[in-house]
DNA sequence: TCGATTCGGTTGATGTGTCATCCACCCTGC
DNA sequence: GCAGGGTGGATGACACATCAACCGAATCGA
């Protein structure tokens, strides 16, 4: 599973200035190297991928482990038809379970199971090992503030006017402050 | 086509400082918008998709248009099964064309054909624009060359030791300088 | 209250990426 | 010249993402 854009040639290159443009090719081939580690690195030790990885991490983190289907969507920004493809394989391999809305007969609920709550804590460890490893052993304090202010941007420009054109984002929350209220860490 | 990593809750960061934390967090989403929105406009305003773009770019970059298929693996970072269902898939479209290669018997190579070189010349203007208005327009020089330095530490990162350890890249060239000669930019 | 819309969610088709396996050909040692 | 292993590449099975179409329940306007 990946997504990769990949390394451009002057047919790209030549509108954009030569230090943006090695710029661009140095994010590319890294993110989708990185994206692609990681991937790999949670299927190798663990039983999940990084998709039930994201679905798990949603559910831990309400309070009995419960969601609706289209609020799932919604927090991951994924696709109603992703959501349920994905729910529907993992619930064949008891990560999750579904259950009927009571007071929406069209609704219904993922449920966390105890097989997808084992899942997930053996997995988070060794996930975030890499990623501490990978990425932040290798910058300094203000490369990381860089790292984020960047990405920021880049996600408000996204995430504003004509761009929000997907389906899932209409209604979206506060795009960047979505932190988990029992994280211990500042929302800001 | 898409891969996304995502909203990670305190399972994840709890190993992660809250700087890195909302770091890791803001890179995650702004990466996954950025791919998502990046291929659905590239197959929105051309017929083909960013795995077809790198592809055709590979070859356009080649003085006559034909590469043998491992080596389109490696420079792309791709395995080779990957590569050669996706040649399948492009050649059945007429981007592309098998040839037999005569001094190896085993060997085969992919061909840009008319169809493709039209299509990649097409679809790379807008696609160019697209990434300046939504990554460098954002950006002050300053953050662009920390966007470099960041995705170069990681990338080194990613690609020496024993996380090297992919198919593709046993044998891979000098990772970060493979610009083409007629790009008209410095290699360094 | 009844029809039209909207909403929550599913389904199936299609294109894509990965893994394991396989085959044909090359090369090297003998 | 031929047996062994390595290499270039294809194939099939499976997991995954997207799109369009669909369905039934809710809701809203008349």
């Amino acid at each position: 599973m990946m997504c990769q854009l990949f390394p451009y040639a002057e047919h790209v290159t030549r509108w954009l200035e030569p230090e943006q443009q090695r710029a661009w090719r140095a994010y590319v081939r890294m993110q989708g190297e990185l994206n692609a580690h990681l991937s790999r690195q949670m299927s190798v030790d663990s039983e999940i991928s990084m998709a039930d990885f994201a679905v798990l991490v949603q559910l831990t983190d309400t309070v009995d482990g419960r969601v609706r289907v289209l609020e799932l969507a919604r927090l991951l920004h994924w696709e109603k038809s992703r959501i349920s493809h994905h729910v529907a394989r993992m619930e064949k391999r008891g990560l999750v379970r579904r259950e009927n809305c009571g007071s929406d007969g069209r609704g219904s609920f993922v449920v966390l199971t105890d097989v997808g709550r084992t899942a997930i804590e053996e997995a988070a460890p060794s996930h975030a090992e890499i990623v501490r490893t990978l990425v932040f052993d290798q910058l300094s304090d203000t490369e990381v503030e860089a790292l984020r202010e960047i990405s920021e941007k880049v996600f408000t420009r996204l995430t504003t006017g004509e761009c929000a054109s997907v389906i899932a984002r209409c209604d979206a929350d506060d795009p960047m402050e979505v932190v988990s209220e029992e994280s211990g860490c500042p929302e800001a």
